[in-house]
DNA sequence: TCTGGGGTCCTAGGACCC
DNA sequence: TCTGGGGTCCTAGGACCC
């Protein structure tokens, strides 16, 4: 059977989060920052007109910030990763397969729809996810994964498709790949844009016509699979399974330079417990556990320190606590005294599923079962009540390292003190 | 002064095996 | 002087994605 995907996106979302719960917004150039309110992560329409770029750190662009009156969020991932499952769940109810690809994005398998349809079905979805969710999004369809991004791409640039393009459909699909430049391409970047372009290659078309052998010998397999696709020959599958990640890392930048041992295993501390949380909602262990710190990227080479320990467990772990006495051990290996540490992390790998994890002859606990437990009792309760309800004195409790967030958004949907107000004014008699 | 936080896949090269 | 022909596994680094 024909393979037709539809690749739905959802149009400047963190923007478009913030904006579903303060329809004020609407209209208004709107910014969202990374953690630590370090660099633009999305924005509104306006705003990009205006000339903020994607990434760019904040202090280059706060003159425009405060020149157009923008509207200037902190990144607020609890809500945008709820309003995310919203979006998937009101998804899943279009098709019997699809692949959740990123916070934003999905991939619909469409195989065996009418194909004289599917924009109208497109459509369909589209104003759905709207009704149920706030959140605007638009669709790309085509016969491999790759033509799909690209169909996205040109409906969300061309206000004329309505937020709906099946590019296979198209009658003239050489044309619009014509006016698609290479870098705009799912899987060429920076760098492989600039070789094709050192090659004369500067179109989507071209590189569908490009030779296989050259492809091959200058992007890899990786670059053949690409061209393969914009030929309409599919060669990436629709991933259902949920992943199993191979690594687990967790690191964040500090609110402010830090330079004592003990605030670094607070953060250390913190982070095992989030890189453990994750392993165990996977019901995964980890056999080998890294520890990271650095003063920063962007220092002179002379002043700037980066350094990294890692250590194999006797037997894979998921016990925090056992994960967090390791991580220590590492840290203290490279810790420095003077080093003004910008930002730390712990990289959980070895990563195989609890029930196949090879034990231990010699040191195998035998406490496995109230390990599993204790863990379990925690991760319930840090799910059902939020996040460090329940959390290890060995994360501090002050935490004046962690991360700057001075704009950030309520948590409307997952936190019941922070839930929206509705006010009403009743007309007369009605009020109770 | 101020620059995010996650991931995946591929290749090359070295160590080692028979 | 001449020096085989396969493999595997691991790591580092580079490319990409959101």
């Amino acid at each position: 059977m024909q393979k037709i995907f539809a690749l739905v996106d959802c149009n400047n979302f963190y923007v478009s989060c913030e904006r579903a719960f303060n329809p004020g917004l609407e209209g208004k150039p709107v910014i969202v920052l990374s953690n630590n309110d370090g660099c633009v992560i999305s924005r509104s329409n306006e705003a990009k007109a205006l000339g903020v770029e994607m990434g760019i750190p904040v202090f280059q662009c706060e003159y425009l910030f405060r020149k157009h009156k923008m509207e200037v969020y902190s990144s607020n991932y609890t809500l945008y990763a709820d309003m995310s499952r919203r979006v998937m769940d009101t998804l899943a109810e279009f098709t019997p397969e699809m692949e959740i690809y990123s916070i934003d994005e999905a991939f619909l398998s469409l195989a065996g729809f009418s194909s004289s349809n599917l924009v109208q079905y497109g459509r369909l979805i589209r104003t759905t996810v709207m009704k149920w969710t706030g959140i605007p999004v638009s669709i790309g369809i085509g016969t491999t994964k790759t033509l799909a991004k690209i169909a996205n791409k040109i409906a969300k640039r061309n206000p004329e498709y309505g937020g709906v393009l099946d590019i296979t459909g198209h009658p003239r699909p050489d044309s619009l790949l014509d006016k698609i430049a290479v870098s705009d391409i799912w899987g060429i970047g920076r760098n492989l844009a600039s070789l094709l372009g050192r090659n004369g290659i500067y179109t989507a078309l071209q590189l569908k016509n490009a030779p296989d052998a050259w492809i091959k010998k200058h992007m890899s397999v990786s670059g053949l699979r690409t061209a393969w696709e914009l030929r309409g020959t599919p060669c990436i599958s629709l991933d259902q399974a949920p992943i199993s990640r191979k690594g687990i890392l967790s690191s964040r930048s500090f609110g402010r330079p830090v330079e004592t041992l003990s605030e670094l295993k607070e953060a250390i501390a913190t982070y095992v417990s989030r890189a453990a949380e994750k392993l165990r909602a996977q019901e995964s262990a980890s056999s080998f556990v890294s520890v990271f710190l650095t003063t920063g990227r962007f220092k002179k080479d002379n002043e700037h320190h980066t350094d990294s320990a890692s250590s194999y467990l006797p037997e894979p772990s998921f016990y925090t606590p056992e994960l967090i006495s390791y991580a220590w051990q590492n840290l203290e290996r490279i810790f420095k005294q003077g080093c003004l540490y910008k930002k730390a992390g712990v990289m959980l790998t070895g990563i195989v599923p609890q029930t196949e994890a090879q034990l231990n002859l010699l040191v195998h606990s035998r406490d496995n079962q109230k390990k599993r437990s204790l863990m379990k009792v925690m991760d319930c309760i840090n799910t059902r009540w939020g996040r460090d309800t329940l959390q290890y004195a060995a994360a501090g409790t002050t935490r004046n390292w962690k991360m700057r967030q001075s704009k950030r958004s309520p948590r409307f949907t997952t936190n019941w003190s922070e839930i929206p107000v509705v006010k009403a004014s009743f007309p007369r008699g009605l009020s109770t």
